[in-house]
DNA sequence: GTTACCATGTAACTAGTTACATGATTGA
DNA sequence: TCAATCATGTAACTAGTTACATGGTAAC
């Protein structure tokens, strides 16, 4: 079986929910998959076209009397089972994510431990703040949204961005007590 | 002041230490950076060239007899500044990272749960080796290496690299768990 | 003589962003 | 009339990988 980017079965998997056209393709990633997918929309409309040509999506325009047109598009039942066919692979590998706070620490011995010390720091807050974020939309699902099976799935993602912030704010903590004990 | 890729500066990190030619720094990063930086040859090459272009980077041709010539590199005075500037700066923005098993997850709904354990089980059982490697190469450098100060720092991505696969580990356990035990 | 390692490089390709261009509708 | 939102798209650019091409040396 042909195999897609990533960003391919994304919006295949969007294309399940009600959001049709390009741009509410945009808004529903930048709404509910912000925290570990983006996309731009240089990449969207031209990834719907191949889809069309691949068989996967059809599409049709539809004009509502009053709004711009739109071009709505469909998975094809050739579409769902590529869909599907990918969501039970098990994934190519783990990916080494570029770490570039890593990367400065690893050449840190180049500059003044008070510098170093000042990097953490700022890289702690933003971290902070991003797990505040994780729970601010955490706590809107689960109080507007019932429990049912699609919600559960969703509070995984956010689970996992939560669990992973927290562990990076503790290396954090941990890195800054070593820099200022170590070696004084 | 110019400001380069993250990989620009991480060639000028390596030209630090004593490796100086494209094939020794494309060695160092497999070694030593291998769990949070990867470049290939394609990169290395194009990018040592366009340094010595900015005057951050000299080269020069160094003959062993009985081994074949290489390119040598060394920093400028401005280069190793460059580098020093770069150090400092906090990172410009935390990286979404793009996650392919959490993308999988989102659109889990569309397939029956035991293919998703399925999926989990296997993220589950990648993670766990990469930690033991992760591990395996801690424990190498507290054996061989004194706790110099380079040391330290080199300890330190390991250690997040722990801790990062550790959450993650953790979070799938907790996913498992939930997704047999909601809605049964 | 063949394998492993040392060493450099490019061309074609894939993925993706940014900036730009266009234009309609709605509401203040 | 002006800003916000809806809506689609492309061109230029950046970053990076893969596959290929080349050739020397060392050890078995």
């Amino acid at each position: 079986m042909k195999t897609y980017s990533d960003t391919t079965y994304a919006i295949l998997g969007i294309l399940t929910t009600d959001c049709r056209s390009g741009y509410a393709i945009k808004q529903f990633i930048d709404q509910s998959l912000h925290h570990f997918w983006k996309i731009s929309y240089g990449q969207i409309y031209p990834t719907l076209k191949s889809l069309v040509e691949e068989g996967l999506a059809e599409v049709q325009i539809s004009s509502t009397p009053g709004k711009p047109d739109k071009n709505e598009y469909s998975l094809t039942s050739k579409g769902k089972e590529t869909l599907k066919n990918w969501l039970e692979q098990p994934i190519k590998q783990l990916p080494v994510e570029r770490n570039e706070i890593l990367l400065k620490l690893f050449f840190s011995r180049h500059q003044p431990k008070e510098k170093t010390l000042l990097l953490l720091e700022s890289y702690k807050k933003d971290l902070e703040s991003r797990f505040q974020t994780y729970a601010a939309i955490e706590q809107a699902i689960t109080k507007y949204h019932d429990t049912s099976a699609d919600t559960m799935y969703w509070l995984f993602t956010l689970d996992y961005g939560k669990r992973i912030t927290k562990a990076a704010v503790e290396w954090c903590e941990a890195a800054f007590d070593k820099l200022l004990h170590e070696g004084v």
